[in-house]
DNA sequence: CTGCATGCAAACCGTTTGCATCCCC
DNA sequence: GGGGATGCAAACGGTTTGCATGCAG
């Protein structure tokens, strides 16, 4: 929960923030280390993951722990829910209000002191809307 | 989607499905395999992820694709939701009616074909709520 | 000159899979 | 006897980490 105040801006940081800037799918690390390295070819996986971790614990990224086994960042950082495609595993924004009174919800019917939520919707989406591919 | 009709229970089958069933926690693959080796030793990983996954995909339990690197399961397949320790990963259920209408929702303002959600809240829990754990 | 950041490669961890054996129908 | 289920161990994919080098302050 801390500021970025003291993140140095290297490089390697301005491209990788550039580049997860730059689009608006939920890239994996190794999807944004593809973006980066046309940029810096010498770039190594784990600066990738490294600065990936830092940013998201600096508030400056969202990194999204959603289902399916990898990781996905993403450059918008205010409170939205995301759907996920069953099929190929895409992560899509749902374009609706958020609602953070459900925090207060969760507050009063557990024991935790809440810090927040995400919704996450699955479902098939168009590309792979089709009776063959639907399934697993 | 397909019905518990063609599952053949076999004893390791059996085993898993009552250890699931005898705990509220949501325990991860490695947890349900422990406390099923309790009963029978010779048990191999291998088939405790095989037949939770199996189970799964029958509809007889439920897998979560939590936040964190592990999946977890849960013996309850109704709609319900969860709660996530930031500071342990533990997971606990959140009692409050869930909301289906969300799916209504999410279909109008996506191109996708809904299938369901899960809304994930995050928080520290009773015991890791102590101001030196809190983070991370 | 000092420390943080990087590239690289090896280690790690959770999960999946190939295979030989076993057991139930 | 045949097909699925098991135990075992090796392979796998994503992520993390140790280490030597490089670069900025």
């Amino acid at each position: 929960m801390q500021t970025q105040s003291d993140i140095r801006l290297t490089p390697q940081r301005q491209v990788i923030l550039e580049e997860l800037a730059k689009v608006k799918t939920h890239p994996t690390a190794n999807e944004v280390y593809d973006m980066v390295r046309k940029r810096l070819p010498r770039i190594g996986l784990g600066t990738v993951y490294r600065n990936l971790e830092l940013m998201a614990d600096n508030g400056m990224i969202l990194k999204l722990e959603v289902g399916g086994s990898q990781k996905r960042f993403d450059a918008t950082t205010d409170l939205h829910y995301h759907i996920r495609c069953t099929g190929c595993g895409r992560v899509d924004d749902i374009q609706f209000s958020a609602m953070p009174q459900l925090d207060q919800l969760a507050a009063n019917s557990s024991d935790y002191q809440v810090l927040g939520h995400h919704i996450e919707f699955s479902g098939i989406c168009e590309s792979c809307d089709d009776p063959q591919e639907a399934k697993k």
